[in-house]
DNA sequence: CCCAATTCCTATCATCGCGATAGGTTTACT
DNA sequence: AGTAAACCTATCGCGATGATAGGAATTGGG
């Protein structure tokens, strides 16, 4: 499960990323807007900064703005600094590599093997969208529903096996 | 991170895989084998059991043993059967769906479109691999160390973008 | 210059899932 | 009978998570 404190942060910037031109906006309106504890929010939109990826300005007409163009910022490192590395196994993170204590071998093992795969399939996806094309893909999506039409939905590049399009 | 649950039965089931020939194989010496606590292992097996994946015989020259093929277990279902869906998202599980609350709109939610396109590269990769692939890797992983060659390193399909890959 | 709005900081809390253990009951082979 | 194994139920410690409380520092508007 992708943690709360991620699921806001995406949030938080997407709006950002709409409200780029109106200065800074003070957090109590992105909570408002989005249905975000606004304590909370406050904490997450701080880490973001010093992360670098916000800029913020204190007192009245003070808020929070991006620092950076949305071209630039990548999904998977918003999630990173907010919740840590998703790698789904100890030994599979670069940055929190630790050995798996119950694993003999780490070169032979099956568990090692399935998760690398699962894990590089997602950084592909998390590493390699920006806010910019998560922006734009929302909006497709949007005007497609309004069409009657998916973006999701595509004839080509067909699963695997046909019954495993979306399990669970 | 996978749950430990998940992590042992895979092992498990692996080393059923490799012993199938041997006949019933008792709880404890697969916890001896692969360094897992018995009594946790003991229930992972029982509830593999109850799914249908195993058989099992009681007293002495009793043990488990894999029910059905290598070629038909899915390793998703695994995972499943033991912790649950692993959808990122409440509202991306077939099985387990229930609404986010946090969500006003769900077909234009941002984190919805991006954590689907993760949920569906995961579904591909651990529902499209079969208990028998995942020994084929293994032993070939095992005679690819032998030779210095590892099966993860292959030049063509690069990544999305060269510095992306295997970050975290 | 004062007030209010806002960021910023620290501490604390309740809950829950997870990994694991304990202690037994039942089955079945020798 | 005796023993080895599966089977069952209950419980526990622990850490992460999501959230709240209460205030301190900063800055613009009147
Ligand atoms: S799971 Fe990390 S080495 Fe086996
Ligand atoms: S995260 Fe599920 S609808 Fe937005």
């Amino acid at each position: 499960m992708l943690p709360m404190k991620s699921r806001y942060a995406l949030k938080a910037l997407v709006f950002l990323a709409r409200h780029q031109a109106d200065g800074p906006v003070p957090v109590a309106g992105i909570a408002a807007a989005e249905a975000i504890p606004v304590k909370f929010l406050e904490a997450i939109l701080l880490e973001l900064r010093n992360s670098g990826i916000l800029t913020s300005r204190r007192g009245p007409t003070g808020g929070y703005q991006l620092r950076v163009e949305p071209e630039t910022v990548h999904l998977g490192d918003v999630i990173r600094n907010l919740s840590g590395p998703m790698a789904p196994l100890p030994c599979l993170s670069k940055t929190a590599y630790h050995r798996c204590t119950e694993c003999v071998d780490e070169a032979t093992c099956a568990v090692r093997l399935l998760m690398a795969d699962v894990h590089a399939a997602t950084l592909r996806i998390v590493d390699g969208t920006t806010l910019a094309q998560l922006v734009a893909r929302v909006d497709a999506s949007a005007v497609g529903e309004a069409e009657g039409q998916s973006e999701r939905c595509r004839p080509e590049q067909g699963p695997v096996s046909a019954k495993l399009d979306f399990i669970d």
